[in-house]
DNA sequence: TGTACATCAGTGAACGCGCGTTCACTGATGTAC
DNA sequence: TGTACATCAGTGAACGCGCGTTCACTGATGTAC
């Protein structure tokens, strides 16, 4: 929801303008994606002088980077939260499979769901070694990257995944999911119907459960 | 290669800018992507008035069309040589395998050797039906996604891939390459040092190949 | 408790940039007679 | 073969836009005495 600010009766100091430039921001980027992300479009939305932006961020990389973060952080807590929601039966191998599969599903989900936020996500790349703790995480703490890799452990706890074929396992289940992802909201799969898309995200990850 | 132009010996009349602009905005998106193309940046390396292009091109985005679709074109062509390249023993099986394999080992080749042109492939996505003949493709004629469809149709008729799993086996093949690109070059996985790249590569393809 | 002052967090004007697009123009080419 | 003229493909100035960044400033807050 993009609000005018009241300008008129706003002190003349904020207070917590550096969360409320990153909220900007993140309301910015979910219909728009990472370029709309700008420092006068944020401080604009605000309220805001766009100067004042740099009382808070050292430059407009500084705010993307925050923004980024949090769009990271709200995939895994969607992904952490579909996983919470598979009912848990006695089978614990199909758990562990279900796990695995709601993981995948969650990822995508998102990037549909809200694929500026998606974008957002992944526009400022960093290594995976570069996360800092808590940056880009879920409730749990783990960044995606994270939660992926506890569904493959966990087929390896339960005997469904040799171990031998653990080791790059996250690389195929990962770029499986995000291949799919980027096609269906930005690439030529974006005009695919619903149903087909369904059906895409069944063949991914029937292949990929089957391939690891 | 970008050099300067020399604009005093230049006719008025230029023969051919409808070429050369595609192949300067080529030249530009080759380091840095689409974003580089623009009207003004491509007909300065061109040699020409910015106004000129508008001859040629109706907007800014017909010009970034027609690059997409050479880079595309660029990409099925390494698909194409190094599905060529592939010897051929005597088990159909095994070369249709290596065929499968060597289209997406070209993919990913493609993404990492040339990533400005990669994302320009990309960047004016279209619906798959889309397509005109021609556009985006090799020598063949085909483009990437029918030169993957080839791959796997082969698959099919030496009784590696039995015809009922055929249906949208090209969203599973297809997303985990382009997953991986897109990690590797743009995303999380960008400073991955190229012997886990190999690896990653590898796994890919292994959890591909016996998914399907 | 009151006052001087440092510090902090805003403002708004300005700089310089590159972009897409339009428009009246002009130089070169080709065609009709 | 020569000339008038239409057509085509360039030019360059101009418009308006939004951006990131800097800077001197000012209003509000908190602290020391």
């Amino acid at each position: 929801m993009l609000e005018i600010v009241d300008t008129v009766n706003m002190p003349y100091h904020h207070g917590s303008l550096r969360a409320a430039l990153i909220d900007a921001a993140v309301e910015l980027a979910r219909p728009e994606g990472p370029e709309a992300v700008g420092l006068r479009a944020v401080s604009r939305l605000a309220g805001v002088s766009h100067s004042a932006a740099y009382r808070h961020f050292e430059d407009r990389d500084a705010l993307l980077r925050a923004v980024c973060e949090r769009c990271m952080s709200r995939l895994a807590v969607l992904m952490e939260t579909r996983v919470d929601e598979v009912s848990a039966p006695d089978d614990r191998r199909q758990v562990a499979w279900a796990r695995l599969n709601a993981t995948g599903r969650a990822y995508v989900e998102f990037a549909l769901g809200e694929p500026g936020w998606f974008r957002t996500a992944f526009a400022v790349p960093r290594a995976l070694d570069h996360f800092s703790p808590g940056e880009g995480s879920g409730r749990s703490g783990l960044d995606p990257y994270q939660l992926l890799g506890a569904r493959l452990d966990e087929l390896v706890d339960v005997g469904s995944l040799p171990p031998e074929r653990r080791e790059g396992a996250e690389y195929a289940a990962w770029s499986a999911v995000h291949g799919l992802a980027t096609l269906l909201i930005d690439g030529p799969l974006r005009d695919l119907a619903p149903s087909q898309r369904d059906g895409a995200l069944e063949v991914v990850l029937r292949v990929v459960a089957s391939g690891l």
